[in-house]
DNA sequence: GTGTCATCTTGTCAATGGCAAGATAGGATT
DNA sequence: AATCCTATCTTGCCATTGACAAGATGACAC
């Protein structure tokens, strides 16, 4: 974080264009982004986002950075629980979709950014802290492995959910789905 | 498929377009891709993509269908093998990338096209076929379980090598790496 | 009161997607 | 063979977008 900036011209526009971004990324997807209807939706002219984020990849690599803080902070939430934290994965990127869609496609946003590899950092560290408490099958060197396994099925998941790839017999409920599926892991 | 059709003008440029738009998307990945771009590479005006495909959403949606379409004879030529349907699928990922980054992006294509939707359902039902081989660990019941549960894996994994999110000790080798993933699961 | 700097605006340009109208050429019909 | 027909492709155009440059505005320090 920048830190929150004092209220100028607009009062917290940096802010505004954040939200105003998931709130447009929902609707069209990251991609279909445009920073000018960005600027529209804040009420600021169409310029104004370019002082703040450069261009469009460092208004995304903001958002990047906001949303491995997020799921940082969820996964650490969820505890030691390994069933838990997966649910919570998938959860997070059903509510926190903007985020979750950007993080992970870094042809987006400035994979170097300092701020960017703090949050990933943080959030990795939450990853395998929740990973810890799988119970490991074979030999304590399948922990790596384990945790990939535990990872992907999280991620692979949410990924198929978010897509609409999903059979419709799964149902409309991401925490239930996920937690019968996760449980194939555990098990 | 409208089939392979005659050589007219430029002698195929359907699939000189289908071609180019695999590499551009290699390179720049699906959200930015450009028609013009892609015109200039067959060497045709910038409007003639536009006959052949309509729109951008056209062209993509025809690359998602083809992408199904190989998925599926991918994972037919895997054959019953759980561990190696799996493998498969991963190295369809990485090795048709293009494809599969745009096969589940379905806000980038029309999703309701019908070639599209037969391409998928060969997938869909290549994808059982694999799945249908793993020892259900409970009742039958829980086969779709168990389904959802490989197909996630696979496609986590898949996406996160290919999202780069990776650490590095999982090697260059995405069969191997997966098939060590994979084990968890069937093991 | 003045200067300074971050903030935001206005103006501009190249590139893009998409549309419309026209040109071209292969194949069918007579 | 002459003509029509239709798919194919081109040229021209417009609105939108991202990015840049230069200027205006307002908060704060001194």
């Amino acid at each position: 974080m920048t830190g929150t900036r004092a209220a100028y011209h607009h009062g917290d526009l940096r802010r505004a264009l954040l939200a105003a971004a998931l709130e447009a990324i929902e609707e069209v997807g990251p991609a279909a982004l445009s920073l000018r209807d960005l600027a529209r939706r804040a009420g600021v002219s169409h310029a104004a986002p370019a002082h703040h984020f450069g261009d469009k990849a460092g208004l995304l690599t903001a958002l990047a950075a906001q949303g491995f803080d997020l799921l940082a902070q969820t996964l650490t939430a969820a505890g030691d629980d390994l069933l838990g934290a997966g649910v919570a994965y998938v959860d997070f990127a059903v509510r926190r979709r903007a985020h979750f869609e950007v993080m992970f496609r870094p042809e987006l946003y400035r994979a170097d950014d300092p701020e960017l590899l703090a949050a990933q950092g943080k959030a990795r560290a939450a990853l395998r802290a929740g990973v810890a408490a799988l119970p490991t099958r074979g030999a304590p060197a399948d922990a790596d492995r384990d945790a990939l396994a535990a990872w992907s099925i999280a991620h692979g998941f949410a990924t198929l959910w978010l897509a609409g790839a999903l059979p419709d017999r799964v149902g409309d409920n991401p925490r239930e789905a996920a937690r019968a599926v996760l449980r194939r892991l555990s098990g």
